[in-house]
Formats: structure tokens, sequence, C-alpha cells
RNA sequence: UGGGGCGUCGACAAGCGGUAAGUCACCAGCCUUUGGAGCUGGCAUUCCCAGGUUCGAAUCCUGGCGCCCCAGCCA
């Protein structure tokens, strides 16, 4: 191979680059921050990850690796009501499967608690911040409008012994929750209502999953969030597009109070199609049980997709696809399924599994014969090798496989045709057995002894190739199939007094509890990844228990036959 | 006559004044013991619109139009 080659291989297996890597190779040239790149991904411990959080992870720490620098892990725990500690072990159990790691920067926005304070306290000193005994409602009155500047608090201008003097009470609990705030004094009629004069601290008498009782005030997060990024002395503070307009507000913080400033750039928020993905629409599927939790293989969660089947080199081949820009987008699910399919094509084991049996007797097969036959377990890398499977006279086929009078492009077994057996013999149909409502119950066929392994020596060819299990050897198995979550595109896409939940589709959830399956799938631990023969990859549920195997389907192998059905 | 963003193929997305990458989807063909995978080819004479600058504009300028975000003591 020459050079030439070489750096074209290169090139096409390079990350994609954005507007992103643009800065940050701009800031390396001028050598800002000693040359330093360093960012984090800051979670809020109030629910479960998805796939949308996976692309910032991808992001921060794809980014940090790539510039050899570091990516923290920093969990922003400023509400004590909303936040669990349920939630933050979650997180922590989803960042590393999808592969990344933060060394020993695991961090809190609780652990700058009395940093927070002290900053405060020079804030309230430099006639920058405010004790504010006025009402939420009223907050918000005085606050103006889109269009209208606000009004001045009549409590913004006590002086400074006064409000260290409130605050320091604030801090002790001496007030109620909600009797007052601290403010910082910035600007009613700024153009940007984050300007005008935002909330730093409320009084919250809730015990902190981190700090227990120790504070009755806690720090919004606009007044936490800059302040320890630049604690952390984060470069590049990378989030989401609805953030831009808090910019200004961070920058003000950290130049009042003298402190480094990163520098915050803003993307745009992954959204996919046939989904939702707000924390508080996902935390509602989950607590009105529109969905078996927060794990359930439908949800759009890391912890979902895992049951589902997804591996992690898919969702961070995914997320490095989707790229970054500033543009809102809503990605094509079909996306995610060509990720997992791509990565699991080339590594799940075959194994050959009948979703909908029916029964065929192979009329000129010797009774009680049991041959072992050869089955490759991965086309798409020989290292894989191959495995004996069991095949008899009484085996079983997909009922989708066989059609009575079947249409010009189907190509599968049919009264009188020969088809091919996978990796064993042709069989012809001979004749089709029904019961007394018309239901095919059965279908009794002949085999050709010279074709074994699904040869024929005389060069015969056959147009399908089917997959079997032997009735006597086959395993019994729950597979359960999954849908999109919602029947539209856009689960938004409503008439007049409906809601995204009417959107919900309630077939997709399909479970087929008499599938078969090849013995060799026997003795699979939950997470085992396989893929069906002709049909899907699929993965083992936790479910699964000694003598109860259950799969979940990941997602099916594409199907150009269903296109040309539905095309009639 | 509030502020902040964004408009390039059905969906994402490069492009940074030199004549529209790539991916998914889709279509056609080849190949095939998975109607899978793979391979080959097709898929924006044009970049929201209108003017302007320039030898040359998706890229620069002017003016429109459209979409998103912000009025939590949520993050």
């Amino acid at each position: 191979m020459d050079s030439l080659d070489n750096e074209k291989n290169e090139k096409a297996r390079e990350a994609p680059s954005n507007f992103i890597k643009v800065i940050i190779e701009e800031d390396l040239k001028l050598g800002r921050n000693d040359s330093r790149v360093h960012t984090r991904f800051p979670p809020e411990p109030n629910g479960y990850l998805h796939i949308g959080h996976a692309k910032s992870i991808c992001l921060n720490f794809g980014l940090a690796s790539e510039y050899n620098g570091l990516c923290n892990l920093r969990f922003d725990d400023t509400n004590p009501i909303k936040e669990e500690s349920e939630y933050v072990e979650s997180i922590i159990e989803d960042i590393r499967w999808l592969g990344f790691d933060w060394g020993d920067r695991l961090f809190y926005a609780s652990d700058y608690f009395d940093t927070l304070y002290k900053y405060a306290v020079k804030l309230i000193n430099d006639g920058k911040a405010y004790v504010d005994d006025l009402s939420a409602d009223q907050i918000r009155q005085y606050r103006g409008t889109l269009t209208e500047p606000g009004q001045e608090s009549p409590f913004r201008n006590r002086s400074a012994g006064e409000n260290l003097d409130l605050f320091q009470r604030m801090k002790s609990g001496e007030f109620e929750n909600g009797a007052k705030v601290l403010r910082a004094r910035i600007d009613m009629s700024h153009g940007n209502l984050n300007m005008r004069d935002p909330v730093l601290y409320r009084i919250l008498k809730a015990p902190h999953h981190r700090t227990g009782d120790k504070w009755c005030i806690y720090p919004m997060y606009d007044w936490a969030h800059g302040q320890s990024d630049s604690i952390e002395r984060i470069t590049h503070s990378l989030c989401t597009l609805e953030f831009e307009d808090h910019r200004p507000l961070y920058e003000w913080f950290v130049q009042n109070l003298g402190i480094y400033v990163p520098r915050q750039i803003e993307f745009a928020r992954l959204n996919l199609t046939y989904t939702v993905m707000s924390k508080r629409r996902l935390l509602q599927l989950v607590k009105e049980s529109y969905v078996k939790g927060w794990d359930d293989p439908r949800m759009p969660t890391l912890s979902g997709l895992r049951r589902r089947g997804f591996t992690p080199v898919s969702i961070r081949n995914f997320a490095e696809r989707v790229g970054i820009a500033k543009r809102d987008s809503t990605v094509d699910y079909a996306l995610l399924e060509h990720a997992v399919r791509e990565d699991l094509n080339k590594h799940a084991q075959r194994v050959m599994a009948v979703l909908k049996p029916l029964k065929v007797v192979i009329e000129n097969y010797p009774e009680g014969q049991t041959e072992q036959l050869d089955c490759v377990n991965n086309p798409e890398n020989p290292d894989a090798g191959s495995r004996k499977v069991p095949f008899s006279k009484v085996i079983y086929i997909e009922r989708d496989d066989f059609m009575e009078d079947p249409p010009k492009k189907f190509f599968r077994l049919a009264p009188g045709r020969e088809v091919r057996l996978r990796y064993a013999y042709f069989i012809t149909c001979t004749d089709v057995i029904k019961d007394e409502n018309g239901q095919i119950t059965e279908l009794r066929c002949t085999y050709d002894p010279a074709t074994r392994g699904g040869d024929a020596p005389d060069g015969r060819k056959v147009r399908a190739t089917m997959h079997w299990v032997s009735a006597e050897h086959s395993l019994r198995a729950e597979v359960r199939l999954y849908d999109h979550l919602f029947r539209k595109e856009d689960p938004d896409d409503v008439e007049e007094g409906k809601t995204w939940l009417d959107n919900l589709n309630h077939g997709s959830l399909e479970i087929l509890d008499d599938c078969r399956i090849e013995p060799y799938a026997a003795d699979s631990k939950p997470g085992d990844r396989f893929q069906f023969e002709r049909q899907g990859y699929f993965c083992i549920d936790p479910d699964t228990a000694p003598g109860h195997l259950v799969f979940n389907r990941t997602v099916g192998l594409r199907d150009s036959w269903a296109k040309i059905a539905k095309q009639g």
C-alpha cells in the first residue's frame, strides 16, 4: 500500500469537523489557556440519561481526548427537591457503559456551596447583590415583560451591611421558604431578561443528598453553573442553545467576581423522530406507567437502549454521525438503527430462531434420526468459526415463510415448491394440513438427501433460503418485539385538544411467547446479543430465568420483502 | 422600534470568495446458502427570497421572509 492510500484511509477515519473544533483549534493556535483543553459533562441528577445526553457526553469526552485534554464529570445538584442519589448512580453507570472515564475528577456543584456563598458575600460587599423581600409573584410582576422594562424592587437599595446581615440569617434558617431571596443587582430594564436582577439564592429548607441539613439556602443553577466551570478551570463550557442568552449573565458573574472566565459555546440539542427527549416527559411516561420503567427498551434512555441491545460503539458512532451544529434539527431514527445494525452485523453470533412456528414434517426423512449440521457463526468474521445444529424429521419454520397462494414476487415455500433450509437440505412442500377452521396447522414436505449442507450437486437452484429449527431439539423462548413509542415522527403533531400522549403507539410492544430457538442459545446470559438469521438482532433480557429465555428485539434486519409486500 | 439564535438534498451535515463533501433514507443493477451484508451507479445546475459588490458569491453588503429560545425562588 502506498502512502497516498494510507493518507486517504486516515482521512476517512477522522472524526468529522464542526464549528466547536474550529474554535478550539483557533484557541490552541493563539495559546489561550496555556493550550489546555478542559471540558466537562454537567448533568443534573434528577432523571436518567438519554440519547441526547449521549451526544453531549461524546462531544465533551471526545473533544478532551482528541486534543489531549481532560473532561470532568460534575453533577449540578443545586435543587435538593428534585435530585436523588439513585440518579447519580445511574448516570455514572451509563457514562461508564458508554466507554468514558473521568479519572478522579468526579465533582458536584454542592462541593462548591461554601465557595459560592463567599462569592455572594463579595457581591454584596461590592453593592452588586441584595436581599429582596418581594414574593415570587411580585418578583415576576416587577420583572416586566419581553417588550417592557422591569421595575426596581423597593428593597434594591439596602446597605451592604443590612444585606450581609439578612443573607447570613437566611443561611442560618431564620426565615421561611420563599420569604426572601438574594438577587444580583444588574439592570431591571435590560433587554435580556436574565440580566434583570436574577435570583442567586432561595430559601429551601430541604435535605440535600450530599450536604444533608447543612444548608437552608441553595444557589440557583445560573449562579452555580458558571462559577463551577470557573473553579474547575474549564476552558470550553459546552451547552445547549437555550443557554445562549444566559451567557452574558455567566460572564457578568465571573468578571465581577474577578475569577477565571471559561468560554461557553452553545450547540443544538439532539431530537429524534418517533420519540420524546425531555426529562419531564420521560419521567411522566415512567410515573404514569406508559412504559415499564426508565430502562424500558422502548425508552430513548441509555438504560433503555442498553436493555434493548444497543452497543456503546453504536451509540458513539451515531453521536459522531449526527454532527454538531447550531441549527435546530431532528435526526431520523433510522440513523440510530443503522448504527446498531452496522456494529451488530460485524459482531453478533448468528443463530436460527423461529418466531411464529409452523410445524413441518419431512416425510421421507428417517424416523428418529438426528444429524448435527455445520452452521457458520458469523459470515462477516471467519474467526468466529462454526457450530453444530441438530436436524430431524419434524422441524419448525416461520409461518410467514409459507404461502398457500403466493404472489409473483414471493420466493419462499409454497405448495409444490422447493426451497433451501439454511445449512441443511432442499425441501419440497407436498401437502398442506389445516384444522376445521381452515387454519394451516402443518406442512408435509420431502427432502433431497443429496443436498445436505444446502448445495445441490446437480447445480439446481432455489429462490429462497429459510431458517428452521428442529422441533425436538429447540428451546422455547419468549421474544419481545418493539416498535416506535409514538405513531408519528413528531409526537407533538396533534389535532386540536389532543396531546403528545395521544400519539403513543399502543402496538409498541408485542410479546411472542411460543418462539423456538436452536439449542446453542441455552446458556446465554442477560445482555448476550445474537442475530436471528433473516430476522434481526436480539439480546437476552434480564427477565430471563432458568428454563425461561426472554429476548428483546434490538432492531430488525432490513427487509426488502416487506417493502415489496407493502407495495402490493 | 425587547433580547438572543438559526435558515445548504426527504433527514442530518461539510463548506469560511474560485464554481455544492460525506452519512442516513430512497431508487436501479451486480453478487449472495440471511429477500441480510457487501459492491457499483443514481439522487441540490443550486444553497429561504430579492437586490447589490465582484472576473467569480452558499460564502461579502443591504433589505425582506420564515423558524427556534427567553418573562421558574427549575436546570
